[in-house]
DNA sequence: GTATGGATGTTCT
DNA sequence: GAACATCCATACT
């Protein structure tokens, strides 16, 4: 088994402009620690949801469920998306600011057996393809929202270090386009994705 | 591969 | 009462 270098994502490096966080989260690492194990998995699409965006929870103002969208950047946003599946968002810009950043999928990469028993499924490219299943495959839910990503905990954000799985391969061209399943402020291009990864939700004519 | 509809909790009008 | 940052099963091309 091969030893495997990671640590925390810096604070001080995450780019205040929400739109650039969300540049710069793919090809990140999401690790989450569970009793059973560890699951991890690098981020392969993300949305932003910037200031002033109509689509963005934090658009009007602060409430008792969204306020974790305005702590520090690095802060887990975790709520609850049309009753049934849960939504991972890190915080962005600075504290006060009601802004995030939405993970959409991620490539599988430790902790496989547990994501497939979590989501009950088998095939590997739906394990945490689109920020449902994603939520579910990590078993993300409410409990861990407002959590601080940049120390190592039950949830965290990580940067690869050499002799990861995947660290071969040449890092991915990233993608940008339309975000998916919005109304509002629904032209502007601010999803994010690891172009041709399999593991990108949403169909393929949207990720070239 | 694409299209459709139902389940579901929370927030807002 | 409607809208919603979704998923799944089913039907169809």
């Amino acid at each position: 088994m091969t030893m495997i270098a990671r640590h925390p994502l810096a604070r001080s490096e995450l780019p205040n402009d929400t739109a650039a966080l969300a540049r710069y989260l793919i090809g990140k690492v999401v690790v989450r620690e569970l009793p059973e194990g560890r699951i991890s998995g690098r981020v392969v699409e993300t949305e932003a949801y910037v200031v002033g965006d109509a689509a963005g929870h934090g658009y009007r103002g602060m409430t008792a469920r969204n306020r974790s969208l305005f702590l520090e950047a690095g802060h887990a946003y975790v709520y609850l998306a049309y009753g049934v599946s849960y939504m991972l968002n890190v915080s962005s810009e600075m504290q006060g600011v009601g802004t995030a950043v939405l993970i959409r999928a991620l490539e599988p990469l430790e902790g496989i057996a547990i994501m497939r028993r979590n989501r009950g499924i088998e095939r590997l490219r739906d394990l945490a393809r689109g920020p449902g299943r994603l939520a579910m495959a990590l078993r993300i839910d409410r409990s861990l929202d407002g959590l601080d990503l940049c120390r190592e905990g039950p949830l965290w954000l990580a940067l690869d270090g050499p002799g990861l799985a995947g660290d071969a391969e040449a890092p991915a061209e990233i993608g940008q386009g339309t975000r998916i399943g919005i109304s509002k402020d629904a032209d502007r291009p601010l999803r994010f994705y690891a172009r041709g990864s399999p593991f990108v939700s949403g169909p393929r004519s949207l990720n070239r």
